[in-house]
DNA sequence: TGAAATGTTGGGGCG
DNA sequence: ACGCCCCAACATTTC
């Protein structure tokens, strides 16, 4: 193929490893153009949430400073793609662009039209795997269809062939002679104006090298106690990955390598149930990738019709009190505030403050969806929309419809000593293990010692589990079909 | 990747 | 010694 520049354009796809686009630029021996735009209309309605953007401001500026030690840049602009990347074509000489495939509906209706254009404009245009163990379609039952439940998918997911090493990082990216102009990633104003980010700062390192060195952590310390570690939200017992792989700082691939080497290595016991069970959680990524493509209009809609009509009730000021953790229950209140500070929440608390937003304030997961996708930095529409949907018993694989988590019974159970508890509602601290998930039940005394005063140091429960678990199982067998 | 209600069993206190 | 009851512990079923 003979060219005279390639311009990679850069998604979330932000590394330099394992990066089939800019292995394969590098071939060619000609001018690479680094490219990232900034076009949040072509997402719509799913442009990052604030939390996206301050987690992607970060990541492109680790992004700009490792390209530089390569040799090259980070070209930043800003609009709609097709004239960005026909004006950069013209303005550099280039004539072919390389990019990472992704699988959201919104952007494939970008994606795909425009590649057809390109082509057709005599611009070469190659697009590659980077963010997927299995690409959607390459899976399927034995009559050809998608798969709607997990453990089938997955079976199937590890009979194909292992997925190939990683690529390594090009030592050197040819640079051209003369650097087309950037927008400075500052023009972007990802960065929010009012500075409620300042928990995230002390909670994340975005960017390839902070993936790595939280891949590294997760093999060397926290795999062999994965099993039951990663249900306790009180201990750092997860991956943490999933931001960095949201926007493709590290690929499934790296994950599976480096988890597998480990296995094989140490090959403890724990270790290797540990890297089995994580990788699992990695095939319920592949499995909500998968779900999305075939089922594009999951986002907005229940995969299972029969909740269309779903008798959702609407309350404003209880949402509020969802979001802001002042519900009266401290395991979901904690979880709210974590979420809040820090852009991120433990899974296993995810799935009881989605249950009580859905089951015990009737709400629709819609809204909790919502919230979700503002807050969180690894907002994921795929990974969000299945996890909400089997939340509410509507989706895939879904939850069945009684299964209502008791935020009292969750809480001693995964955090029997309150650890988590006392980090994010500082203000039941002193509460003994025995009352810190259930305080109403305390006695005044215990009260009184604790610094704590129902309805003015701590919220009421907004709701009574007991009425509000049976409301909701009132309502969803009138669902049931 | 639940919880609560209901059923069963078996040990121990007691008359 | 025996039956009876209580109840905790565990199992099953139902929502």
């Amino acid at each position: 193929m003979s060219t005279n520049g390639i311009i990679v354009w850069l998604r979330r796809d932000l590394r330099l490893a394992d990066h089939p686009a800019f292995s394969a630029a590098v071939k060619q021996q000609v001018p690479v153009y680094p490219l990232y735009i900034w076009s949040p209309d072509e997402d719509h309605p799913w442009a990052p949430g604030g939390a996206s953007r301050w987690w992607l401001h970060h990541s492109l500026s680790a992004l700009a400073a490792t390209l530089r030690q390569h040799g090259s840049r980070l070209i930043i602009r800003q609009g709609k793609a097709d004239p960005v990347l026909r004006a950069l074509l013209s303005e550099t000489g280039a004539d072919t662009i390389y990019w990472s495939r992704h699988y959201e509906p919104q952007r494939l209706a970008v994606d795909n039209p425009l590649k057809a254009e390109l082509r057709g404009a005599e611009y070469t245009v190659k697009s590659f795997n980077a963010s997927l163990l299995h690409e959607p379609w390459t899976i399927t039952n034995k009559s050809g269809a998608p798969y709607q439940v997990f453990t089938p998918f997955w079976k199937a997911c590890l009979a194909q062939p292992e997925p190939k090493a990683p690529l390594p990082t090009p030592r050197k990216i040819p640079a051209p002679s003369k650097w087309p102009d950037s927008m400075a990633i500052d023009d972007l104003k990802l960065l929010p104006d009012i500075p409620w980010d300042k928990g995230f700062y002390d909670s994340w390192t975005p960017g390839e090298q902070g993936a790595q060195a939280q891949l590294a952590t997760f093999c060397d310390d926290i795999m062999a106690r994965y099993k039951d570690g990663r249900d306790q939200p009180g201990q750092a017992g997860t991956s943490r990955l999933s931001p960095h792989l949201h926007f493709g700082e590290i690929s499934p691939r790296q994950i599976y390598d480096a988890v597998h080497t480990a296995a094989h290595y140490q090959s403890t016991k724990g270790l290797v149930k540990g890297a089995e069970h994580f990788l699992r959680e990695v095939g319920w990524r592949e499995f909500a990738h998968h779900l999305l493509f075939h089922f594009p209009q999951t986002p907005v809609q229940p995969l299972r019709p029969e909740f269309e009509d779903f008798p959702w009730t609407h309350d404003a000021k209880l949402l509020r009190s969802w979001q802001r953790g002042e519900t009266g229950y401290p395991i979901v209140d904690a979880g709210m505030r974590e979420l809040w500070a820090t852009g991120w929440m433990h899974n296993r608390v995810r799935m009881i403050a989605a249950s009580f937003l859905v089951k015990d304030l009737l709400m629709s997961w819609t809204h909790g969806a919502a919230w979700f996708w503002d807050t969180l930095v690894d907002a994921d529409l795929a990974n969000n929309t299945l996890g909400w949907q089997w939340t509410a018993g509507c989706g895939a694989d879904a939850a069945p419809y009684f299964r209502i988590f008791n935020p009292v019974l969750q809480g001693k159970k995964f955090d029997a000593d309150g650890t988590y508890v006392r980090r994010w509602v500082p203000e039941l601290a002193h509460l003994p293990d025995k009352d810190i998930h259930s305080p109403w039940a305390a006695s005044a005394d215990t009260l009184h010692d604790a610094n704590v005063t129902l309805g003015k140091t701590y919220p009421h429960p907004v709701v009574d589990h007991k009425a509000a678990r049976d409301r909701a199982l009132e309502a969803l067998a009138s669902t049931k079909s």
